[in-house]
DNA sequence: TTGTTTCAGGAACAAGTGTATCAGAAGAGT
DNA sequence: ACTCTTCTGATACACTTGTTCCTGAAACAA
C-alpha cells in the first residue's frame, strides 16, 4: 500500500480525463493544479516514473507531449459515403481511382463494424424500396465491393431487366438464382443468372436517429 | 485558382501527418518548417483562417492545442452490451452502479454513432417483434438512458399492462399517448400515460452481417 | 543509529511558443 | 490605373513550459 492514496494513479487519471476533455495533453503545471500538487517538480518526478514504468511516453523538451501508452491507436477506418442507393438507380460502384478522391462524406467506423475488410464503401438509402430487408429510408448500408458472394449472404444486386437495385439473400440454384428477402415472411424471387449482377456484399447496416 | 497550390491545404495535411506520426499537435514553427514557410506569422495567419473556416480548433495561448475538427468524432467510446431486448421481457435497465461492472460484451463505437452522448448502452434484439421499427432479429439497438423523450423521437417503451417492450415514436396527446410505428404504413396505438414507461431513447440501430 | 530510497516543495533558468505589429507583394475586380 | 482583399515576410514581446537544483520529510532496511 502506497503512502498517499497513490499520487501516481491520480496523475494518470487526470491525464486521461484531460485528453478526453481537451483533446491535447496537459502540461506539468496543469497536472499540478489538477492533482493538488504544489509544484511542477513533483509532477515531473512522477512523470519520469510513469515513463520508466511504461505508462506514458514523452518527448523531452516538447510541451504537451505526454501520450498514454494504453491509447494505442485503435483501428478506425474511414469509409467513403459514395452516394445513395435507390430502387430505380444503379448503385454507384466506385472507380478504382476514386477511392482517394474526396467522397461526399466520410464515415469513421471502428474495425468492429467494418470487420477490418477492404474495399468498403457506404451508401445512404433513399426511399422505402428496401423495407423487405428491414432497411428504412435514410439508413446507411456498408458494402464490400466484390462480384461474387457466398450462398445465403445479403448482396446488393442490380436486376438488369427491371433496372432496379435491391438487397437480397442470394442462392444459386440449378439454372436460376433465388433472391430471398431478409424478411422471412416474404416470398423469394427467381431470376436467370445473367439477369442478376452482384454489386457487393452488405456487411452492415446502420441507422442514426 | 489559388496562387500557390494552396498553402492552406498543405498546412492542413501537414497537421494531419504530424498528429499521426507524433501523437500531438505541431507548433506554429513546426508547421513553418514543414511547409517551407519562412516565418511563424504566415502560419498564424493561415491557422486563423482555417479556424474561421471551421477546419481546426485552437485554444488561445495554449501551445500545441491545434485540433482537427474532422477528427472530433474519432473518439472511441466503449458501450456496454447489457443484454437482450425481446417483446416479452423488460428492458434490462442498468443500475447506476453497474456501469463499471463487466457487461456481457463491449462495443467500440466512434462518436459518430454515439453522437458523444452520455449514459449509453446497447441491447441485442431477440425475435421479430420489432419488425415494425425495421429492426430485425439480431440487430443491436443503441439506447440512451433517459426517462423523457421529445415528441416524435424513437423510444424504447415498456407497456405495463401488456408486459411488453417495443420501439415506437412517441407523441403526447390530450389525455393519452400515441405510439407510432416507424413503418409509416402501420397504424398507431394509443395508451393511457400511466401505462407507458419510457426506458430510453434509441439513438442508433446497427446490424452486423 | 546510519544510510538509502521515495516523495514533496520552492525557486529559477532557458528555451519554446503564441501573438501582435508593421510593411509589402500579388491578384482580382472596377 | 486604382482599390480592395488576400497572402507573405520580418521582427519583437511576453508568456508558457520543460527542466534543473536545492532542501527536507517520511518510510524502510541493515
Amino acid at each position: 500500500m502506497p503512502r498517499v492514496s497513490d499520487t501516481r494513479s491520480r496523475i494518470l487519471n487526470f491525464i486521461r480525463h484531460f485528453l478526453d476533455r481537451r483533446g491535447y495533453a496537459p502540461t506539468v503545471r496543469d497536472i499540478a493544479r489538477g492533482c493538488n500538487i504544489s509544484t511542477p517538480s513533483v509532477v515531473q518526478y512522477h512523470l519520469n516514473m510513469l515513463e520508466e514504468q511504461g505508462f506514458i511516453r514523452r518527448d523531452p523538451a516538447v510541451f504537451r507531449s505526454i501520450q498514454l501508452v494504453e491509447r494505442k491507436r485503435e483501428a478506425i477506418s474511414r469509409v467513403p459515403l459514395l452516394g445513395t442507393i435507390a430502387a430505380g438507380s444503379p448503385i454507384p460502384v466506385p472507380a478504382p481511382d476514386s477511392w482517394t478522391t474526396t467522397p461526399e462524406e466520410t464515415l469513421q467506423l471502428t474495425g468492429e463494424l467494418t470487420q477490418d475488410k477492404k474495399d468498403i464503401y457506404a451508401l445512404r438509402v433513399k426511399g422505402t424500396s428496401l423495407v423487405d430487408a428491414f432497411v428504412d429510408d435514410g439508413d446507411i448500408v456498408i458494402i464490400q465491393q466484390i462480384t461474387t458472394v457466398e450462398d445465403g449472404e445479403l448482396a446488393a444486386v442490380w436486376l438488369k431487366t427491371r433496372q432496379e437495385v435491391t438487397l437480397k439473400k442470394i442462392y444459386r440454384e440449378k439454372g436460376r438464382i433465388r433472391l430471398q428477402p431478409a424478411n422471412k415472411t416474404m416470398q423469394p424471387m427467381y431470376f436467370a443468372p445473367e439477369e442478376v449482377e452482384v454489386q457487393g456484399k452488405v456487411i452492415a447496416v446502420l441507422r442514426k436517429l
